[in-house]
DNA sequence: TACTTTGTTGAACGATCGTATAACAAGGAG
DNA sequence: CTCCTTGTTATACGATCGTTCAACAAAGTA
């Protein structure tokens, strides 16, 4: 008789209930997120969210922590160019790009206006991403000798990636992955930058 | 003695319960949308929302049709320029681009994924809108010789209005609403398309 | 005034929410 | 084999959710 169930690692249980919930979040939003329906997405019991994390909330801090993980890291490419054409593609593959995650991402959002907690964490992590844009595009108007503010141009870029997918998440139907990166970079190109 | 309680026509009783959805929404997006708390918004009782809407999930359905009122209508102007003008001044007038209104669209965004019927309203608003914008842009790029995609301009047009309200909900000292209009704007100039 | 219509109330219902807690068990240390 | 740590389960609890429904009352009609 084998045993009545499997013992894992805190870190690796923190990990499923945390894939698990992202998977709630995207399934049926913010009202599917309940702990219930996440205990049962990673195969265990309901009280081991409240052993594993600071309620349910404490649970939300670090998933939204662990997909802000996967779009801010800071690409190691060697040029401004490569780096920002790596960040720009992370936004538009399919692990990112697809109505379950981007369902999930946008069931956070609507709570950052309310949870103290997540909206500072999401201060720091936006404030970082936008940083490393607003360098990169410097860098490249410099390589390059254009002429454009670069914060300026940082906060449109984000603006329209953050647009082509809340309308994709919206209307999955209404343009493909590559249309949406194709937009991307045709926005790049008015400004002169040309990358792909 | 005054009457125990004021009756209205059910017009002027759904209107109340929808500003009165609105705001609740506003204050702690999709969570605070509860029938106790927009009745008591509404300073009426709790039973009266089944009584004007088919339950709440009728009485969000109510609340969407009402904002795409505002955005959508399209302006009677007469050129294809002080149109567009308008259709974008007014996603970023102190009425619509305030944090309470963008939380509310956060949160019913994060709805229409799972909500079937208003899945179907958004598509349809949300169609007509961008159909409307493609048009004017058109119009524009013929009127002014301008070679570019009326199409594919007015996907990227949308996606940096959404962005812009985004981030601004999401951080709203991030920067002001003139700070958004003109980051509308000048997306606009790239593409040869001076309106202000 | 008497009657009808219908907007409105308030209590009650079952369901489900998040959390706390005591009992249990898996796996390693000795 | 025994003990101990701790990951895990299952139940129970109070709170709150959305909805239903019978009773009430305000305003119009005759």
């Amino acid at each position: 008789m084998g045993a009545a169930y499997q013992r894992k690692s805190a870190v690796d249980r923190r990990q499923d209930l945390i894939q698990a919930g992202i998977a709630c979040l995207g399934k049926h939003g913010m009202s599917g997120f309940t702990v219930e329906n996440t205990c049962a997405q990673a195969g265990v019991s309901r009280g081991l969210i409240n052993h594993h994390f600071s309620g349910k909330q404490g649970l939300l801090l670090s998933i939204y922590a662990e997909m802000t993980e996967y779009l801010i890291q800071t690409p190691q490419a060697s040029t401004a160019d490569t780096a920002l054409v790596a960040a720009i593609d992370a936004n538009f593959d399919e692990q990112s790009f697809n109505q379950s995650n981007l369902r999930a991402w946008l069931s956070i959002w609507g709570q950052v206006a309310t949870h103290a907690e997540l909206r500072a964490l999401h201060r720091e992590r936006y404030q970082r991403y936008q940083s490393w844009i607003e360098e990169a595009l410097s860098a490249i108007s410099r390589r390059y000798k254009l002429r454009f503010d670069s914060a300026s141009v940082a906060r449109q870029l984000i603006a329209v990636i953050d647009g082509l997918w809340l309308a994709y998440c919206l209307d999955p139907e209404k343009f493909s992955l590559q249309t949406a990166r194709g937009e991307c970079y045709r926005f790049l190109n008015q400004y002169g930058i040309k990358l792909v």
